[in-house]
DNA sequence: CGGTATCCCGGCCGATACTG
DNA sequence: CAGTATCGGCCGGGATACCG
């Protein structure tokens, strides 16, 4: 229920409730982000996108996807061969979430020496290894 | 370690893998988005956090935050007052990824209905009794 | 008021083994 | 090759109680 709700005002509230839920859901996944965004390089089929995710089990691979298939993020197609085959591919909704994430991504990719200083120097000694080993190279 | 090392491909897998765990890290957690979007109206204390967000606890509105002004993205300042205050700000580091965070949870917010939509016609009963209660509405 | 320590559960996710 | 079933460990995160 919407606790604080003024004349007028309930509604956006509602809608931010919501979307923030509904925006967890879509990125808490561990793999959802990575999968997303490797979609984004187009029609892909399974065992592609485990190659380009690198580390994902097919378990969570299948599971991912299922996922977004199932917000109609994603859209999947099964051809009629064998060995079989399956394509997935970003739908248009997809593709849209699929270019803010990537935002994020790149920010993260040319943010990524100046997060791992702040953490090591708040004695992450994870971080410092990190640091002292892109140091030494 | 770098598995599939092409010549001079290296350096950029490398980037990819670590900025996709950056990113995950600062995501995963169930809080950080609805802390770092709220983050974005100013500098907040503890208390108003807590009441903007609602339905976090004390213990991980704390840790939420420890978390980002682990990574610099938010700045902590206290003032040595009785009772005790204290001020969280987005760091201009935490700004820039809020705004890119903002715009995933506008998208959100403008799609709700849509993506319901699709997870209604996929069987989940939760998206369809919402559903139902929309339209009542 | 702001923050922490402790307990504990549910579910995420990995490993493995198996069907079509 | 695509996908599922099952077991198990681990940890995120909720409730509660407690310090400065």
């Amino acid at each position: 229920m919407v606790t604080n709700a003024t004349e007028g005002y309930t509604f956006d509230v509602f809608k931010r409730h919501c979307a923030s839920h509904m925006v967890l859901d879509l990125l808490s996944g561990k793999w959802t982000y990575l999968t997303v965004t490797a979609l984004r390089q187009g029609r892909m089929r399974n065992a592609e996108l485990a190659r380009k995710i690198e580390g994902i089990s097919p378990k969570m691979l299948s599971q991912t996807l299922r996922g977004l298939e199932h917000d109609g993020l994603v859209s999947r197609t099964v051809h009629a061969e064998v060995p079989p085959r399956v394509d997935y591919e970003l739908t248009a909704l997809g593709e849209e979430l699929a270019g803010l994430m990537d935002q994020i991504c790149i920010w993260a990719q040319n943010h990524v020496p100046e997060i791992l200083t702040h953490r090591a120097a708040n004695g992450d000694p994870e971080a410092q290894e990190r640091l002292a080993a892109a140091g030494a190279r």
